[in-house]
DNA sequence: GTAGTATTTTGACTTACATCAATCTGGACG
DNA sequence: CGTCCAGATTGATGTAAGTCAAAATACTAC
């Protein structure tokens, strides 16, 4: 009964409790000692419940704070002048989102949740001190941020060098190790994103999505009702992914 | 004479000025303070030369150091088991490289010199260690961190919506206005880069930049011959680049 | 349940760019 | 000053994936 009024007045400040949070190893908490994690809980604010299509932030809020996903999934993108969409990328439980977004006055990009969902806060400001205080933090935020460039030239690999079907094999895989490093199944997950967002992602379209899904389902390496996937063969999946370069060997 | 001597001997880590250096405006100590200048030399080492095509580190070389370009240019790319190259970036002096080998104990990406190159040498640990010291130079880290991932997310953007024209113009743009930021001439200049690299990083075919460029020539937009280009016509340019979000919008 | 809308799938046709092949520079060097 | 060879250009042809259109399926809300 206490526990539901504290989560009614959800909106205003309400300190999060790194210590008891099932994420503590794959957050920002993996990198403090736990003497220190009372810091870092003194900064962070349990955020509100996103339902799913709610905005998070987008490109016209000021950049306040970075947020870890703590139940749901969030996708992030870039919307142009011209309202075109790009997909810039799918945030699960433990990632940070707004790495992207430290440069500017305003976020770089929007970013809305995927389903109901729930994040962590992390002001700016009062992050950069800590960080400025604790070595092991700066450094995993310096690792993090480092991996998001490597993420994004992966994809920039992906969209200019592989097909349709590498593309989509790779984004399969992706999501399967990301499931199972929170010891969930790598090989029955539920999609969290809509074929449309997946398309917008990978630089291709609907159409072509469907289409490869229904090869590979046909191929027996995975089966896909809607968004429940299986992923019947993770190593066809995997040959699929290194094909190209295979053949990029050959000559 | 005696600078002839000390150049002599530029392998051995060198104590670089930043004080006298005419990059202090966009490189690092852009960022801090006239009285911490001195700590942030303590800590550069003036690097070597690198003649054209000489690698200033690979994907097997140890992550030890981020590099400052202080004269001529270099291109980051992943190579794949395949041995398939995927250019990632081109530097250009008082930018920095090696920020997306944070997170790994190699480097993530193989740097190339693409003209006789010197670099400034900021090794890790020290830099590290300064920007917890130093609030606004990690500040400044974390700026150009989050820069260099829109940078490559505004790259994924271009590699999966826009066409080889729209990917050329933009191409040329970024090199006009960081040409521009050294008070160079933003319309006159000599490309770093072979057509080969331009159109791996733009994800196209050798053949096809080669085409663009003449029909951009044929419609006067820009005059090139070889890696001297000129661009004739900036605003036609920026219309070509922005050609396709205006499509988007009229449906 | 049923109506109504959004998402996904399937099929027919088109296209921008890749690929293949040949020719044309232009700078390095003896 | 010609020889060489990597890099650049130009042309002809093929194809993966886009686009358009329509049907099928899944959600939502009343």
């Amino acid at each position: 009964m206490a526990q539901a009024l504290r989560f009614r007045q959800a909106p205003s400040p309400l300190k999060a409790s790194c210590h008891q949070c099932s994420l503590s190893n794959l957050c920002l908490p993996l990198a403090v000692q736990d003497n220190d994690l009372d810091s870092l809980e003194d900064i962070v604010q349990q955020g509100r419940m996103y339902n799913r299509g709610e905005h998070i932030f987008d490109q016209s809020t000021p950049f306040r704070s970075c947020f870890a996903v703590k139940s749901g999934s969030v996708k992030t993108s870039i919307i142009t002048e011209g309202g075109e969409e790009q997909v810039t990328g799918f945030f699960m439980p433990g990632e940070l989102v707004g790495l992207d977004s430290m440069s500017g006055e305003s976020y770089a990009c929007t970013a809305k949740a995927l389903e109901r969902t729930s994040v962590c806060e992390f002001p700016i400001d009062k992050l950069e001190e800590l960080t400025g205080k604790l070595p092991e933090l700066q450094h995993h935020m310096y690792r993090l941020m480092s991996h998001e460039i490597q993420n994004s030239h992966q994809l920039a690999m992906l969209l200019s060098k592989n097909t349709a079907e590498e593309r989509i094999a790779s984004l399969l895989l992706s999501l399967s190790s990301r499931f199972q490093r929170r010891r969930m199944s790598g090989t029955n997950f539920s999609l969290p994103m809509a074929r449309n967002d997946i398309a917008n992602f990978l630089g291709l379209a609907v159409e072509t999505v469907s289409r490869v899904f229904t090869r590979f389902q046909n191929q027996g390496i995975i089966r896909a009702r809607g968004r429940e996937v299986e992923l019947l063969d993770i190593e066809a999946l995997q040959l699929v992914t290194r094909e190209f370069s295979r053949q990029g060997c050959q000559q």
